[in-house]
DNA sequence: TATAAAATGTTATATTATAACGTAACGTTT
DNA sequence: AAACGTTACGTTATAATATAACATTTTATA
């Protein structure tokens, strides 16, 4: 998939961004870039910093990834293309990353920002809470 | 304002409480920690990271600053008592932070994670954008 | 194969944040 | 007031997150 879409943009979809990309995929937490940077050292102990921070980039800019910022972790995205304004349900207890859209949602966003006048550019909504599956087992 | 919270609730708004507030508010720009540790030095030279952290904790802990995620940054709330779901609106030219309520969209976010069984505790709303002043500028 | 662009390597450092432990100030009980 | 516990603050060190700057390699293609 990603690797088709990044056929289709003329993007070279090397080892090192599959590699990153299949962890960040791998689980469906949040992953933190200095532990991405450990496993990538597994196989190329060589890979600093700037390494992951850079594929986290590309992965980033061309929509296969989202960062959360209310934790400093990235997470797949589940739709690359046809891309909406979407946001994040995140689970205090198993960690577990939502990705969800809502029209109604961005629909009352768009109007409470024209209300003030204000022309939103990124929006960054992330909930934390509990999950479905977590709530069940406290009760 | 902030002092009668504290009287009433029994906290210490000592002075370097009081001074790091004041200089959150002296803005409506998000403060940034280690700027606030540089002027909270103008006058206490031995001031040190913990310092202005464990005072930010405080601040936040009475809501009485917000922390905007996406800027690893800090805003005076503007209604400290009597506390709502917000959000902000963050104006990538100029800076400047509103904090706002909308019931529309808290009602949407609520129904949205009701749908999806998700019990939320925090959100994270952070929208960037033009602000009024900025957009009417570029025009 | 020469070349330009893109990707990666490498070194260093900036920025943001916290752990851990010690001391001082404050408020209460006696 | 003395003793005590709690809260706040001081201090040292370090963890965690992120980027700047420049060198080298790889790739695509002219």
């Amino acid at each position: 998939m990603a690797t088709e879409i990044c056929h289709d943009r003329e993007l070279r979809f090397t080892d090192l961004r599959k590699n990153v990309f299949k962890l960040i995929w791998e689980s469906h937490k949040p992953a933190k870039a200095y532990d991405l940077l450990e496993k990538i050292k597994e196989n190329d102990p060589n890979a600093k910093p700037p390494t992951i921070y850079r594929t986290l980039d590309f992965l980033l800019d061309n929509g296969l990834i989202h960062r959360l910022n209310s934790q400093n972790a990235f997470v797949g995205c589940s739709h690359p293309l046809l891309h909406q304004d979407c946001y994040f349900l995140i689970c205090d207890q198993c960690k577990v990353i939502r990705e969800c859209c809502d029209k109604q949602l961005n629909v009352a966003i768009a109007k409470t920002t024209q209300l003030k006048n204000f022309k939103p550019k990124n929006i960054t909504l992330e909930i934390e809470g509990l999950c479905e599956n977590c709530s069940e087992a406290v009760s």
